[in-house]
DNA sequence: TGTTTCATGTAAGACGTTACATGATTGG
DNA sequence: CCAATCATGTAACGTCTTACATGAAACA
């Protein structure tokens, strides 16, 4: 009961324009790809459930079977809610940090050549933001843009730590820290 | 079968040391608990699924039941070849950037408070990790804390980032960006 | 003798991924 | 008519969390 965000993404885009399964699925793989992934299977049981719950109710049925979607009274106080409520908690696993606490299993030459890596993916990561700020998506008004900017610019800030830290951390180990450990 | 860090979590640890389920599980609180959490209740069941496909096996029985664990060649060759040859991924899921997408919910007033907020708890962990790293367990010799500070100082820059981050939107936001978009 | 610490295990449930399965409609 | 797109749904499986359950040994 403590997450739930993937409910609350759904509530967020569905505050903006009605949608149904199919459509929040594409807005998944755009706008929130970054932040929020999901998948086709999550988002059709996550809406069923919204709405035996009444957070969104079909407002329009299409052809194909199509449903409309849209946020109910109870939805909208309840993606308030969440926004004002409750508070976001950092993610606790780093995959990557994870393998520097046993980086003293490898040879330094493997270290290095780790470190290397990352700041080379940093790297191409960052342009890959900036080439996205820069696309036409991104400079047309509106609500979702101006937001996206924002955490656009954390992506922008987070991968240049990155890079400067893999760099950092490539020179430790190249001046000899720590005082090549080597194998068993 | 794509992560599996848990599984490795455990190697790397029997590779300072055998250990038994309850001494692993004082090292995930301990020194892994900023980069990979882990409950009792998955220590164990994973000890015994490693120990089935011969990943590491019991080495001796103590009081009360207590197995010790050691890593066997199997396994410290499987650490190696996680290092070397799987890349780490970067967590994609962002409660907090979900979040600065549907901020346009909010009044200004509310968007400026959540951003004061972050500026605010990113500040505390900063200082926290800046304790942690004047602490005597940090600042003995030994493998794992070398690389621990390799992983401290990483948290130490993204913190800083977060901090400087947050504050800067905060800016964005008293100069009236993005055009106070109200409610519906 | 009683409490704390050591020590291991199981079960239920939430969340996420991948794959399977089905079919209508549109457009060339 | 055929292919791509639109559109929804189910099933199996893996991981993680919380809670339940049990008991031996140390220590005061």
């Amino acid at each position: 009961m403590s997450g739930m965000s993937l409910r609350h993404a759904l509530l967020g885009l569905l505050a903006n324009r009605t949608a149904s399964g199919y459509d929040l699925m594409k807005l998944f793989d755009t706008s929130l790809a970054n932040v929020w992934p999901a998948t086709q299977s999550q988002v059709y049981g996550e809406l069923t459930r919204l709405a035996d719950v009444g957070l969104v109710e079909v407002t329009a049925q299409g052809p194909r079977g199509r449903k409309d979607y849209a946020l109910t009274d109870a939805g909208l106080a309840e993606l308030r809610r969440w926004l004002t409520e409750t508070r976001p908690e950092q993610p606790r696993r780093s995959d990557l940090l994870l393998r520097v606490f046993f980086l003293d299993q490898l040879t330094s030459e493997q270290r290095l050549e780790f470190f290397r890596y990352q700041a080379e993916r940093a790297a191409s990561h960052h342009a890959e933001l900036r080439r996205l700020r820069e696309s036409p998506a991104l400079n047309e008004p509106g609500r979702l843009t101006a937001n996206g900017r924002l955490a656009l610019e954390y992506g922008l800030r987070l991968t240049a730590m990155q890079e400067e830290w893999a760099d950092w951390a490539a020179k430790q180990i190249s001046q000899g820290f720590p005082e090549s450990a080597g194998q068993s």
